[in-house]
DNA sequence: CTACAGTCTGGACTTAAGTCTAGAGTCAAG
DNA sequence: CTTGACTCTAGACTTAAGTCCAGACTGTAG
């Protein structure tokens, strides 16, 4: 298979495929005399499950660290769950920011539609 | 006042102010003779203006838009409402974004402690 | 006068995760 | 053989909001 059947299989895009070759992610593939790119099945669900870890937060660094260490078979029960851990309560505290922001521009909404409105006047509502 | 008292009455770095003159969204000062920048106290509530939108979640180009229909007198109650409201809904998809993968991740927790736990053998449980 | 702190400019650098481009080579169909 | 689709590389570009730097100048205290 070459890149671009690749490309469509994984939903990615060619450069993707070559960036996260660059990055580390995924490993050099075999060439064809042409110096085209050939590549397994397999590479398909490798880079399914980078999407994967991508979707549950991790950024590249991190993908790579746990892809090295599937590869090395040092990637168990107990330290996927700890690496998830720390996403998690990353992505909590990225919500509870958020949040904090939502309820500041409410306060500032329900003090316009109370006929109290700052906007035009000093924009401080929000601490 | 120059630019370093400034900085301090503000709680922003010297470089930040000179970026924020840059994208418009601080008027050119006055100079010394030698070049040096002369700013009047009302400038810190410019910047505090502009922290407090930016507090809000609009981005600079928004403010620069804010503040420059504050200066014309065409930011009212109504059109603030709406920019607000705007932003809030900006806000709101994200936090419902970032909820969706919080989801995921502590499903994928529950799967690990329920002895289930697939993280070393495909990633893939959160679509 | 000498230090030293403050300020000036223009431009490069940062993060993250790609995307885009030019110019060259390759492959398959007609 | 030609055409068009595919692939190659290296490197520049993108977004956002700044931060950092070198080298020069200014202002002030001792």
């Amino acid at each position: 298979m070459k890149i671009g059947e690749l490309a469509v299989k994984a939903a990615v895009s060619i450069d993707t495929i070559r960036f996260y070759e660059r990055r580390g992610l995924l490993p050099e593939p075999e060439r064809l005399a042409s110096g085209y790119r050939v590549y397994s099945g397999a590479i398909v669900n490798r880079i399914i499950m980078i999407k994967s870890l991508k979707a549950l937060g991790f950024n590249l660094d991190e993908i790579i660290q746990n892809l090295n260490d599937l590869d090395a078979g040092e990637l168990n029960c107990e330290s996927g769950e700890v690496r998830m851990e720390i996403v998690l309560q990353r992505v909590a505290d990225k919500i509870s920011e958020l949040s904090a922001v939502k309820n500041d521009i409410e306060a500032a909404l329900a003090e316009c539609r109370a006929g109290n409105c700052r906007f035009n006047d000093r924009i401080n509502m929000c601490g």
